[in-house]
Formats: C-alpha cells, structure tokens, sequence
DNA sequence: ACCTCACTTGAATGACTGCTCAAATGTTCA
DNA sequence: TGAACATTTGAGCAGTCATTCAAGTGAGGT
C-alpha cells in the first residue's frame, strides 16, 4: 500500500503505459553522436569547417596516417557530413551540412557548462 | 612545379603550419558526444526531458533490465546529465542540463536532412 | 606503355563498449 | 533484528571500433 508502488505491476503502470510506442525513432540520432564521438572526426570536422582541405593536408595536421583519415572520412561521408571534388591526384574535402557547425558549438556549451561546477 | 603539391613538403606546408597548436581541446567535446552515442542513453534523456522518473520505470519503458539502465544513468551521471533524489527506496532522476536537448534536437534535424536526398 | 603519387580499401589486432548475471547497498516495514 | 525490495556495483562475455599495415585504384606525367 504505497503511494509509489514499484513491485508485481512494474512501477507506476500509468507512466509505463502512456509512453507505449510513443518514443520518436532514437536510433538515427544515436547514430549520428557516434559519429562524433571520436575527437579525430570532430577536429577533421573543425578543421573543415574553416577551409576545404585535401586528405593528406588533414592527416599532416592531426598527426595522423592518410589511411587512419580516409578512414575517418569514409564514416564521415556515409552519414553525410562532408562531401568530395577531385582536382588531379588530389581529393579535396568539404563540410555538407552545416548543422554540424551548431551540434559541435552545442557540445561545446556543455563542455564549459560542466567544468564550472 | 604544381601548384598543389603534396610530395615531400607534405601537401600545403602553409596550411599546415597555420593549424600547429590551434586546434581547441576537442577530446571533451567528443566525450560528450560518446555519452549521447547510445539509443538506450539518448531515449532516458528524452524521457528525463518530459518527467521525472524512477530507475524501474524507465526500465520498464525502455523495455530493458533495471541493471542494465542504472549503469547507463551512471555515465549520464559522470557528465552531468542528470541527476538523481531519493525517495524511500526509490530513487527518482531528471535532466541536470538543458543544453542537451538542444543537442538532440539539432542531431533530429540533421537526421531528417540527411534522409531527404 | 610505364612509373609515380594521392588516396582508398580490406584484413588483422588491441582496446573499448553494452549487456547480463550475481552479489552488495541502502531503505522501509514488521 | 530481520525480511523485502529498489537500486547499485563488479565481473565476464560478445560485439564493435580505432588504428596499422599491405595491397589495390585512379589520375598525371614521361
């Protein structure tokens, strides 16, 4: 006899039932975090968030293999976040969506916001 | 003699150069990014946007173990996410940081962006 | 044609992550 | 005190991920 029962009928039935099949589809946006999730991919994005650069200019930069980059870039792409032109032997990558730009200035929000405590 | 060399010098030594030592501490802004990088994780936090709830509730929503959701609270905690009140033998969490779901939002409209092509 | 160079791709490996089970905490009630 | 229950914690395991190395493309120059 509890006001917050929480055994046999599984917590607070009502709350339980009202969000049945009510959840919006998550499992997009998660995979969109998982590609940010890595400090190599965000400094790639930052980087390309001010000029477009070639594969082996990002590497030289993030100290980094070309392969562990075009690595990167392939996740990168495939979730649309930066886009492709070939000139010569060279392939110059670029920013597809700036969205991104405010996720990473967001993240960056609550990075400070954290810190100060 | 090209213009865009990329042997020896290391593609564009300029840009190259520009970047040494610039780049903002980008690992806690993909740290966070890590925490959201999780379906389970990201639909708490959706949850926690909406009402304050118990562990067995959310685990019973998320149609999960209660084990299983207390050890995704506990990295959510360790970010300052949310945060928790105990009540009998309950113990009830909400959002600690609204800025997340300004995150969440953003990665929604990127997630519907990328998916009208 | 051949060689060179920028980049991509695939396999292999070590590290990390999410989930589950079992045991431990901490709180309430008898 | 002791039993019952909500939650936490730690160990173990399977799957995933970041990086490296070696081989494969594709474009330019000779």
């Amino acid at each position: 006899m509890a006001n917050d029962v929480c055994d046999e009928f599984r917590c607070s039935p009502d709350k339980v039932a009202h969000w049945q099949g009510k959840l919006p589809p998550l499992k997009d946006v998660a995979a969109t975090f998982k590609v940010l999730a890595d400090e190599t991919r965000t400094s790639i994005l930052y980087l390309l968030a001010h000029e477009e650069l070639c594969v082996c200019d990002i590497a030289a930069i993030l100290d980094s293999s070309v392969s562990n980059i075009s690595h990167h870039l392939r996740l990168l792409r495939s979730q649309r976040l930066v886009k492709y032109r070939r000139q010569g032997k060279m392939v110059f990558y670029s920013l597809d969506d700036e969205h991104v730009l405010a996720l990473i200035d967001q993240a960056f929000i609550h990075v400070q916001h954290k810190d100060q405590l």
